[in-house]
DNA sequence: TTTCATGAACTTGGCAACAAGGTAAATTGA
DNA sequence: TCAATTTACCTTGTTGCCAAGTTCATGAAA
């Protein structure tokens, strides 16, 4: 496989950032393949996110992240452990809107088919890097002031607190795999073939056991690793 | 994008398994666009394991597995709590042999450049389904029979046991999401779209501290979710 | 000397025509 | 009537050509 052959070469650091690729022609001629064989390649790796091509110019290699280490955590909120670890860690609110009616998230939440739950967005920063979308669903039975205060929270775990709810933790979570939506696409900065990690799991209080937010977060999967 | 539809419509249940699906030149008269795109979608679903084409016939939807659960435990082998889980599960040993010094691994198994180090690999079934590509390095100095025994080893936790390590335990593990080679496509049977779960980590004994192997392994992302 | 226009030689992007494989109905021959 | 063969038409796969964008050298004009 091209792919492969030229990602090594890549992986192997023997070309700098934003160098330019051989042309699809000469590369064509160099392995003995039709040009249509190397396009592919090009545009598979296009897609991956380890080059960009310009039309008339060329293909030229992206500086590729290096993967930086994160740790999943199951007592302490994602925000305080980043910002322990990474200064230039915050976290941005991108909206805060009502859902219809859903079968998994209301049960999981105890609310009625007739109350409302809330999504509200936030996108987690390292740098100018956005590296996760963090969603979490939560009822206005149980938070009434959400409708409103929604769109200027950051982080859920002191929004909890200032509510009284000071020990909060998070249940099993569930991982997977999928890749990213126009949306998720658009708003993570990735191309189509960045894989996200879904880590899908619930939010309770540990005093009472309530369920406060069902939480689905997004990671990019292409320049972190993650310890579990 | 095209793929985003097609791939709604799929797993809207519209098309049941092996149904035929539009042909390109069908697909591109309807959405109004040149046949290169609709064939540009078409060959992204098939590496990502969504549908398959013939020459000659069409195009049609690959029976889709649906995600099974899967939990990942620090203490107990992999292999014990699959077999617990489901009665169809079985490992099946695909090779043992030295390796080349490595610069990560020979350190952390705390041996010497001139030792020999074996690398030990475990393919995991459910069914028909390879679903794990398990890799072991250990270090001939600890274990003097491994270079003859390690083609038949399917678990390494009985192996240890068999050699006095009743207590074993693994460390903090590494998740990262990588994409398969050539071989991995190979013997995990998906398509090169397909994403892997890359899970490192060692193996210790809990009684002395020793370090009984580095591992590393590779599961597929596509037919399950894992609980964490 | 500087500036701008021109065009040749490269690049990637896109498309249409062709090749090759499969199916089924129509045709042929016994 | 039945089976073998041909034919027409569908499918996906491949190729090669041309369009479009960029660069750079050349040379004429200011």
């Amino acid at each position: 496989m091209l792919v492969d052959q030229i990602l090594l070469h890549i992986n192997k650091g023997k070309f700098a950032a934003n160098q330019k690729l051989p042309s699809e022609h000469e590369l064509a001629d160099q392995f003995r393949v039709p040009r249509m064989i190397v396009r592919k390649a090009y545009e598979r790796l296009q897609e991956l996110g380890y080059i960009y091509s310009m039309q008339g110019k060329g293909s030229f290699v992206k500086d590729r992240k290096k993967q930086i280490p994160l740790v999943f955590s199951k007592d302490v909120s994602f925000s305080e452990k980043m910002r322990e670890l990474y200064s230039d860690y915050y976290s941005e609110n991108v909206g805060c809107e009502p859902i219809p009616y859903h079968t998994e998230i209301y049960p999981s939440l105890s609310t009625d088919k007739d109350e409302q739950v809330y999504k509200i967005r936030r996108l987690r920063f390292l740098g100018k890097l956005p590296i996760a979308l963090h969603t979490s669903y939560i009822s206005e039975s149980l938070f009434q002031d959400i409708g409103e205060l929604g769109n200027t929270i950051t982080s859920m775990f002191e929004y909890y607190r200032s509510k009284g709810y000071t020990d909060v933790y998070s249940e099993k979570s569930i991982l997977s795999v999928i890749f990213p939506t126009e949306f998720e696409r658009e708003i993570l900065q990735c191309s189509s073939l960045v894989p996200l990690l879904l880590l899908e799991s619930r939010c309770l209080d540990r005093e009472t056991g309530t369920v406060l937010e069902v939480s689905k977060i997004r990671y990019r999967s292409d320049c972190f690793t993650y310890i579990i």
